[in-house]
DNA sequence: AATTTACTTTACGTTTACGTAAACTTTATC
DNA sequence: GATAAAGTTTACGTAAACGTAAAGTAAATT
């Protein structure tokens, strides 16, 4: 069994969790293009996989415009030129330099984290200390 | 000499150059709470880290109503009681979680633009192969 | 044949995150 | 004291990313 090589809107919209209405709309910024039969979409693979990138680029915080604008890049420097390409290298440059700053950003976030959770076992081991305290002073009184 | 305590709006939005459009909007959606000196904004230097936060956030995909869920969320903590206490903590474990997604995420995109480069340089080479072998047969030609 | 189910287009509505303009006040500068 | 510079409120405008409703078509089911 081979790998299944086209889609209906509502198979893929269940797969990724989104609605129909978004993947139209995807289409309709030029993001997906999907044939047709008649009137009904028929997504090939390779719109899958742009589609799985939307969602990653969305989840990374990227625009529809930027993943469109990456998407037609990579289109053209298939066919291009030298130019092409080299506007693609820096491109890919550029990228990664953003990708560095969200490592950063995430690795700062997460040491914030370590600090706020470990204010918060503080903070509830202090409650638990008076809890305690609580309990012994009322069976001294007892 | 200390750090810096107060600052102006202007001052805040240079250094981290968003336009005071922004920086007002936040406060009105209660992102900040600058006390006033007279119609004057006075900003504290919370104000600044919280201001640091928010752009973070931004380049990290979260809405403004999400880091404001989160600083409400630690506001009420620090006062808190234990239910507090283990919901904060709960939270960050989502968060986590969060980043670990987006972490992968990254990982991704990196292999991906490592292929997408080395597919450039490919191209490249082709081309150039090709300009070497032109100009040979002119040589030969000539 | 009738109905359900999936799909389509068209189009107006909504939320988010500001931009931009107008009209005014306060503070600094010459 | 005039004038510029920075700040303020109020309010309408806008782009992005869909939601939602309406009204129709096509395919499959009973």
């Amino acid at each position: 069994m081979a790998e299944k090589t086209t889609y209906s809107i509502s198979e893929l919209a269940k797969e990724f969790d989104v609605t129909t209405r978004s993947v139209r709309f995807y289409e309709d910024q030029g993001l997906l293009k999907p044939s047709r039969r008649g009137q009904t979409r028929i997504f090939s693979s390779k719109d899958r996989v742009r589609l799985k990138l939307i969602l990653r680029g969305k989840r990374m915080g990227f625009s529809l415009a930027e993943t469109k604008e990456l998407f037609d890049l990579w289109d053209e420097t298939l066919t291009g030129n030298e130019k092409q390409l080299l506007k693609m290298l820096t491109i890919l440059d550029n990228k990664r330099a953003q990708l560095e700053q969200q490592k950063n950003d995430i690795a700062q976030a997460e040491m914030e984290m370590d600090t706020a959770e470990a204010r918060c076992r503080e903070a509830l081991a202090e409650l638990q200390k008076r809890k305690q305290k609580q309990r012994t002073s009322e069976q001294a009184g007892a």
